[in-house]
RNA sequence: GCGCCCGUAGCUCAGUGGAUAGAGCAUCGGCCUUCUAAGCCGAGGGUCGCAGGUUCGAGUCCUGCCGGGCGCGCCA
């Protein structure tokens, strides 16, 4: 069984505060109090503790003398070289040597599975994220949900969680209808009618290839005369409601087409929106075990059954003619409209249906991953799911921030008319994926991110996505040129060799590379992608500092073997955290 | 008005209640006859928005204020 060095010292300081329970210690402290962390200066030592100023209140003794009592019952290790107490009541590990040539051939021994854990401990949990409506191409914004989603989820599976994810697609309601209608005019203009575009349409340009699909499919059997469509039509804005208009036009639509032919226009639309969005996703290296359609939890009865349970419980009234959700019983700060006077669900009944679905599919925990501008849905879901009994904790919603793009200086507008940089596809196409996903995965989720295209798209210094990737093609670089110069590499002899690594940099390199599994399981516990990019900086740089300051094919065959098996490790945990991030490791640069 | 997120170096941002607050960029000065200079080394640069409070200890937790973003539909 593999441990990181950072459980290992907290299983033996654990030991040792358990021991002193009943003499110096009146009970057992949390577990969660038991840890060591990292010491940011070497004088340090390489782990500290403040257990015993946590525990000194309670234990009525001095932090220092405590820190003594814990100290002396402290288990020998053959990874200590020694403790000491210091400052206030700070207990110091010092490692021994032996503890690095160990990470070291953990690294080699493991390879793409160092790093990883079972702390998840096989729980089940469910990352839905983008979700976005199929009503036009993803955007930035979208991209970057799709990034942490994605990333996340790959940083829980590492750490030993059963995960699933998955897309939830908005097909129901009258987003979609109008996504119909908008597709239904252009396929009329291609078929030679001339009339207005609806307002309120989708007037993107990614509706005409719907548009003509369509034609494509059923010639001109959907064609309607446009005095046909448009005769007696409330008029569209400026003069009078696009609201109002696109309703009627919806109407006119399914009256002249008949309920199939709607549907054939709105299935086309649908399915083909899907595809776009399902390849550019895939473009991107993210994928989905399932892509949920809302529709089919009317279909299924999903959304009755649960408003059902919701009425067995008392928890729905009703009020002006529709359906009320007593929400704020369940912290929620208004009750919540779930059936319309006019008998159509809400798209709110919908997802706590799906919420309660995902709960009954076996999910523990549910992560969903929203827009920060959906902020005020996450209190109303945990309602739903409360009042339904399920555990309100269960529901984990991380927001994600907008994004702002930039070209240097200028800022990009992102408004939905006729804003020439929006999709994900052309940002992609501009700036590569490896840059695009690691520029939405460096900075936290909950922080507003500015993306400079210019930044993104320089293969200069001043672009951090390639400062990581070098490192590692540097690493692949060394070892050809070992073959270049007529030798092998020697993993066996280099890691019997290790201890020959006492150099500062080697040093540093060994300690940056055992962090890898400490900074994976903060990413997964936090839920935050970006530190394992930062990670992933901080050691690339300690190997850009040991390549600089060494040589590593060197004549003597012991050194040189233990200093490629230090690179190649450096090598191997850059391109593990690399992958988790959806970065490629190339061997070239 | 109410709710959520945020305020840290000139700029963009890290910072699981802990020891002397850190990176990158920008600025200035060094390093290629040597495994890829997309690199390395060094220097300067801070009232952690403001004011209280909790704590042995606060950038971090609590309250108030100031400033910014987002949200408060029988839309999705």
């Amino acid at each position: 069984m593999f441990f990181a060095l950072k459980s290992q010292l907290e299983q033996l300081l654990h030991q040792a505060v358990n021991g002193l329970v009943g003499s110096v210690l009146a009970t057992a402290p949390e577990a969660a109090q038991i840890s060591v962390e990292r010491t940011r200066d070497a004088q340090h030592g390489d782990f500290a503790t403040n257990i015993a100023l946590r525990l000194a209140k309670a234990a009525r003794r001095n932090p220092r003398e405590l820190a003594q009592a814990i100290v002396a019952a402290l288990p020998t290790n053959e990874l200590i070289e020694r403790t000491e107490v210091a400052g206030a009541g700070f207990i110091n590990f010092y490692l021994k040597a032996a503890a690095s040539t160990q990470e070291l051939a953990r690294i080699h021994e493991l390879g793409d599975a160092y790093g990883r854990s079972t702390a998840g401990g096989g729980e089940r949990v469910l990352v839905e994220f983008v979700s976005a409506n199929p009503t036009g191409p993803l955007h930035v914004g979208h991209g970057r949900q799709a990034a942490y989603g994605a990333t996340l989820a790959n940083i829980l599976a590492a750490t030993g969680f059963a995960v699933a994810r998955e897309y939830y697609i908005n097909d129901a309601g009258r987003q979609m209808d109008i996504l119909a209608v908008s597709t239904w005019i252009r396929y009329l203009e291609l078929c030679g009618e001339a009339l207005p575009f609806p307002t309120n349409g989708y007037r993107g340009d990614y509706v005409r290839p719907l548009a003509q699909q369509l034609k494509g499919r059923f010639s001109e059997r959907l064609r309607a005369p446009a005095s046909r469509v448009m005769a007696g039509l409330p008029p569209d804005a400026p003069e009078g409601d696009k609201e109002i208009h696109i309703d009627a036009l919806i109407e006119r639509c399914r009256a002249l087409l008949g309920d199939a032919g709607f549907q054939a226009v709105l299935g086309l639309s649908l399915e083909l929106m899907i595809a776009d969005i399902r390849d550019d996703l895939a473009g991107f290296g993210v994928e989905f075990d399932r892509w949920y359609s809302e529709g089919s939890l009317a279909a299924s009865g999903a959304i009755h059954r649960a408003l059902e349970r919701l009425r067995a419980q008392q928890h729905i009234y009703t009020k002006d003619g529709a359906q009320w959700f007593a929400a704020t019983q369940f912290g929620d700060e208004k009750d919540r409209v779930v059936v319309r006077e006019n008998g159509v669900a809400t798209y709110f009944a919908s997802d706590i249906a799906y919420h309660l679905e995902k709960r009954e599919r076996g999910f523990a925990r549910l992560l969903d991953v929203l827009g920060a501008d959906h902020h005020g849905y996450v209190a109303r879901v945990r309602a739903g799911l409360t009042a339904l009994g399920e555990p309100g904790d269960s529901l984990e919603v991380s927001l994600i921030q907008f994004v702002n793009l930039f070209r240097g200086d200028e800022k990009i507008p992102m408004g939905k008319r006729e804003a020439q940089f929006v999709t994900l596809r052309q940002l992609r196409g501009e700036v590569g994926n490896d840059a695009c996903r690691f520029f939405y995965l460096m900075r936290s989720h909950d922080q507003p991110l500015d993306f400079d295209l210019e930044l993104a798209k320089s293969r200069t210094n001043e672009n951090p996505v390639y400062y990581i990737q070098y490192a590692h093609a540097r690493v692949a670089s060394v070892l050809k040129q070992l073959n270049v110069k007529g030798l092998t590499f020697d993993l066996t002899e280099g890691l019997a060799n290790a201890t020959l690594l006492t150099g500062a940099h080697e040093q540093a390199l060994v300690q940056a590379l055992s962090r890898y599994p400490e900074s994976l399981a903060l990413a997964a516990a936090q839920r935050a992608p970006h530190t394992l990019a930062h990670y992933l900086r901080d050691l690339a740089n300690a190997f850009h500092t040991y390549y600089n300051a060494e040589q590593f094919i060197v004549p003597e065959a012991p050194l040189r073997n233990a200093r490629l098996a230090l690179v190649s490790a450096a090598r191997q945990v850059i391109r593990n955290g690399l992958t988790l991030l959806g970065v490629s490791a190339p061997e070239t640069m």
